[in-house]
DNA sequence: TTGGATTGTACAATCGATTGCACAATTTTT
DNA sequence: AAAAATTGTGCAATCGATTGTACAATCCAA
């Protein structure tokens, strides 16, 4: 059943032609007279022809797949980034390889090291959040594998780059809360050894300051990023009778975690507390009351990150600076932080 | 800056040896001493030497990438199914490419061949509801490559398989309604061209037939997987005033456009309509009331799925009858059909 | 001491496709 | 009609690693 491949060696003989020609032909090489390029087409449809990449790769000293890591598949952000470098990528030659770090620093090792071997030809990653050494983003720089960073940037790495605004959009969460009437705004922070956690830190600081609200350090709650550790934290604060007007996650879930904590302790929200999220997970449009958040644009963001890729792969451009593309988040406002028009399912 | 990699060659330059003892050496060939053995990794090491994993799987006709094609990412039970995938395969030389389709078929075929074109070594899908041929997978089988099916079957496709054991589910899904006091239980289902929705719709048949439940045709609704979708159909009934006791969709995700459908129109939830899913996707926990649905043990359905792969690849056993694993789901009742025992938000 | 076994290494072909160079045949130019 | 340009094709080397076969050196036994 299992019949060998054909080759252009196999095209070349039925034909009565040598196996360059046979090539030359079928990459349409003018040297190659029309009828020739005919029969070759034929005979390699009629055998069932496939190229065999490995050996153009081989050849070439090149590939066409390009290898994206992220922290989790299962993140609507990133599954959405995945499907926008997908849709710049499929009318091109390019393939696309995924792999995921499950937010652990040595997967993210491993998978780079596996990309490196396989002679990825370009890579797009997000880091995981137990990133802190850049060093195996280097050993992939040094062995002339473009690398373009989204979304999470490590301090001081020179590479491209697609971000979001976080600064901006923490600013402007923060302003609408205020506006809301809210004053002690806490923030569930995320690790700050990454950019777009202290960027959504300074932003929310800023707009305190704006607002001339004094803050407190006790209001700023870092690495909070998951369900679990926002409840836990939500929970220690209602037992501490520690309550804040109005919580600013910088991250859905763990507005979540905090959402469903201060529901169960039967605090009202928004009239008693508003809460706030940051990446518009499809969920927070279920929770009730629904959750206010920050759309990030993920499809756009991978967009980008694969064009800028591509960019660096075919006109290798080495020693030019890194490009730095921003995208500015939009405030999604719903009824977790509407307390001025406040509805039927806080009663 | 970007040196050219070094080869096993560079290695023999440097040592005065032969290429071939350098390869024979780096894979412990016995007819190497092990003194020269010593010589080689360490010079392997100092010139930071890769080996070029295209060459290799050229030369050895084979390589260790399996393919993954799965109809969408974003899908809790598609993202845990890799990640199973992956659990298996990462203490091993296998390395994953993933691919989506987005549930279109022509986007399947390509994904497909491109996989075929790479010289992937083994494939685990799960086709597109799109999908309704299978000469890409027999294409596929005939060019050697292993292929297992997950989740989703198509009918008469004689390859390795891994499924969840829907009628079961499904029938103990519409029992528990009906113990519940439901008696009018409508069923939305999908495209009957794939076999686990059949067998959810023969599950649902068989409960309503064991409690000597009349149905009529008009209570099933086929090809209504999406939110969007079943949010048309509940509003259709709820306008025409046909009002089931209770909907056991096939998808979480049309269970849930019903029951933000009936909610808005004020029906109460489960006291006037019970509504369930099947999947259990993570936001059904979070709907008010959060939902009932069907845990499908995604993890070890990809699990399984992978390690019957690896077992065809490694043992080629062609023409060997194809081996199934079947799953069984579990019940996950919440707020949404416990009747019985009425909530406070019901009120 | 000689013949056979064992050990360590090298040569060269191979996987499938690409490509610089050479050469013959044909056409164009002078 | 001879020289030059163009067209069509083949040869052979190449990408990097593997592997069958061959050969030399060493060791052991008879």
């Amino acid at each position: 059943m299992l019949v060998r491949k054909a080759t252009i060696h196999d095209i070349a003989e039925q034909l009565k032609l040598s196996a360059s020609t046979v090539s030359r032909a079928l990459n349409n090489s003018s040297r190659i007279s029309i009828k020739t390029r005919e029969r070759v087409r034929n005979a390699a449809a009629e055998l069932n022809y496939m190229p065999n990449h490995l050996a153009m790769n081989l050849r070439k000293g090149r590939g066409t797949t390009i290898g994206v890591i992220v922290p989790r598949l299962n993140r609507h952000f990133f599954s959405h980034a995945i499907a926008g470098v997908e849709s710049v990528l499929n009318p091109t030659d390019y393939n696309l390889m995924i792999c995921q770090t499950n937010e652990d620093y040595e997967t993210e090792v491993k998978s780079l090291q596996t990309f490196i071997n396989h002679r990825i030809d370009g890579i797009i990653m997000s880091v995981a959040t137990g990133t802190r050494k850049t060093t195996h983003i280097e050993t992939a720089l040094n062995e002339g594998i473009p690398v373009v960073l989204f979304d999470r940037m490590i301090k001081n790495l020179e590479v491209d780059q697609v971000l979001n605004d976080n600064f901006t959009g923490a600013f402007e969460m923060t302003k609408h809360l205020i506006e809301q009437g809210y004053h002690k705004i806490f923030h569930f922070s995320g690790p700050l050894h990454l950019e777009l956690y202290t960027d959504r830190l300074n932003g929310y600081l800023k707009a305190l300051k704006e607002a001339s609200i004094e803050y407190r350090d006790e209001w700023i709650f870092n690495d909070v990023l998951t369900r679990d550790k926002a409840r836990m934290i939500a929970e220690e604060l209602i037992k501490n009778k520690n309550i804040p007007d109005a919580i600013f996650a910088a991250s859905d879930f763990s507005a979540l975690g905090a959402l469903l904590a201060f529901k169960e302790a039967g605090y009202l929200i928004p009239t008693q507390i508003g809460i706030a999220g940051f990446a518009n997970e499809p969920f927070t449009e279920l929770t009730s009351p629904s959750m206010t958040t920050l759309e990030q644009y993920s499809e756009e963001l991978g967009r980008s990150a694969a064009r800028m890729l591509i960019e660096r792969m075919e006109y290798k451009i080495k020693g030019t600076a890194p490009n730095s593309v921003v995208f500015k988040p939009k405030l999604i406002i719903r009824d977790s932080t509407l307390r001025l028009q406040v509805k039927q399912f806080d009663k």
